[in-house]
RNA sequence: CGGGGCGUAGCUUAGCCCGGUAGAGCGCCUGCUUCGGGAGCAGGAGGUCGGAGGUUCAAAUCCUCUCGCCCCGACCA
């Protein structure tokens, strides 16, 4: 009965991370080294979060394109920050049709250089920007360590890319994707993250300027679960993406690209999955509600089949919600007490359970088993559809309130010694707000010595409101107040 | 790529030191009884012991090489 348990998360939290994504049959190692298959359990969830943040993407006047797989290999040289960022990682292909190429073609690690070059061929005036473009692809980067959703060869994402006539548009635009990420990682997987600029060492390879989200896992280590950049000129020089402008002047465009990965779907395995097994927050679940019928005889298991269908009917055809109707699912399976079936439900994590018997059935009522905090209550059918919303929005919003309380349960905001930040770090692990005197010889220095990097300054309303003054470090007086954590 | 660990049935593994017919638990299939928190009994299927080579009358076991996975480091938008 013990190997039917997971590993604890106390007990080892990487095997209890890489047990609960096999075990729930998210994804599964593939014969490739670093690969993954993105099971239905897992592909699923990306599926609702491509529907969500594609529709915000909509919403802030994007347009879908897709851009090939291959790419020059010269056009990765263009950029001399950005070939220096992604050479090493890159996938070269040599040989195509039984012939070697003529000049070999980069596997793309993303997608600037590709799509730049293309805009430069769209763009001539001022009347032609903005150019709003999003793609939805995988990419590819020759990482030396993997981890399932975390770190693989080859990933999914979405890369947004914009081209502006002013900096100052594009900052805006860089600043609202950010924006949107995080209203999605918030309201939708119930992961709160603090969003601030990266420091120029952690920047992505050819920006001006990155911003990124930084969500706390439970072993209290940082997840960069989105970024955006203000990519400046940098790209626009290198591809020639020129317009003339109002004044008859030519111009160099503004860049701006954006992305989030099934690097996310890690994100949520490690912000809400217990011991248990995973904890999908309902907007994000494939399934809301499994309805577990319970029967003995063979007559019960007719009349409690029939019943579970026409539950999972008033639920589905509940209206309450608009189109977004409630997710069901019954569990009809015979030969499986109802028991295994809880612990099956649970482990993948399906956020509402509804157990019905024959004595609910003869109380008109039902019992619901609520996965985040595993409360049970018995439920009326009488408006059962609107009360079943209700709970389901409240597990979303408690998951939210949850994982911010202890994600600040875990934060030091208060003014702390060097050694004691090391022994913080090396600990139990921490998000560390403080003071540093924007020397990147100091945060090479903390890396090298705690393996913690600066995450990100974070914006206003995340800082401590009197934060530190004096650098962690140096005790020289600070620029900037910053986030200390060690990251994945 | 460096250090360590591990590859035996779908999964977890015993056997390896000390060579001699490959075992168990879970899962799976069939039947009966069960069914409100991981069911019981009976019967059954399933293995080129990661791969290649070597030593030997005989290799899961000893030797060499190789591939993969995990952990720690280095690296990492």
């Amino acid at each position: 009965m013990s190997d039917k348990a997971l590993t604890t998360r106390a007990a080892d939290f990487s095997a209890w991370y890489n047990e609960l994504v096999l075990r729930a049959e998210l994804a599964d190692y593939s014969p490739v080294r670093g690969c993954m298959v993105i099971r239905p359990n897992g592909y699923g969830i990306w599926e609702r979060m491509q529907r969500a943040l594609d529709d915000m993407f909509k919403a802030t006047g994007h347009r879908n394109a897709y851009f090939p797989l291959f790419i020059p290999e010269s056009f990765l040289h263009k950029e001399a920050e950005h070939v220096e960022g992604f050479a090493p990682e890159a996938a070269v292909v040599t040989h195509g049709g039984g012939k070697k190429l003529e000049e070999p073609l980069v596997v793309r690690p993303t997608s600037e250089t590709i799509i730049y070059s293309m805009f430069a061929k769209w763009v001539q005036s001022y009347r032609d920007l903005p150019i709003l473009m999003n793609q939805w692809a995988n990419v590819v980067r020759w990482e030396m360590r993997t981890r399932l959703f975390l770190r693989t060869l080859e990933f999914l994402w979405q890369e947004g890319h914009t081209a502006h006539a002013t900096h100052d548009e594009a900052e805006a635009e860089a600043r609202q994707m950010l924006g949107v990420y995080r209203t999605f990682m918030e309201e939708w997987m119930a992961m709160p993250v603090v969003t601030g600029l990266k420091t120029p060492a952690e920047k992505f390879a050819g920006a001006l300027r990155t911003y990124s989200c930084e969500a706390m896992m439970q072993d209290n280590k940082a997840l960069q679960a989105g970024t955006s950049h203000n990519l400046g000129q940098n790209f626009a020089k290198a591809f020639d993406l020129k317009f003339q402008s109002e004044s008859g002047s030519i111009e160099y465009a503004w860049n701006t690209s954006w992305g989030v990965s099934t690097r996310m779907i890690g994100g949520l395995v490690m912000t809400h999955g217990d011991d248990t097994g995973l904890r999908i927050p309902p907007r994000l679940a494939p399934i809301e509600v499994v309805i577990v019928p319970i029967w003995k005889s063979d007559e019960e298991r007719s009349r409690l089949l029939e019943a579970a269908q026409r539950l999972k009917a008033d639920l589905t055809g509940w209206g309450g919600r608009g189109e977004d109707r409630i997710r069901v699912h019954v569990d009809a399976r015979e030969g499986i007490k109802p028991g295994a079936k809880y612990y099956e439900w649970e482990l993948q994590g399906i956020p509402l359970r509804i157990e019905l018997g024959p004595r609910d059935l003869a109380n008109q009522a039902c019992m619901t088993a609520r996965r985040d905090t595993r409360v049970k209550a018995v439920l009326p059918m009488e408006g059962i559809a609107p009360a079943v919303a209700e709970l389901l929005h409240t597990i979303q919003r408690d998951m939210l309130h949850a994982a911010r309380e202890r994600r600040e349960a875990n934060s030091v905001r208060e003014a702390i010694s060097y050694d004691r930040f090391r022994e913080l770090i090396e600990g139990e692990g921490a998000f560390v707000y403080a003071g540093w005197n924007g020397d990147p010889a100091v945060e090479a220095k903390v890396k090298e010595e705690t393996k913690a990097t600066i995450r990100c300054i974070p914006e206003p309303e995340f800082r401590t409101p009197d934060g530190p003054a004096r650098c962690l470090v140096t005790g020289e007086p600070a620029q900037h107040q910053v986030v200390w954590a060690r990251a994945y």
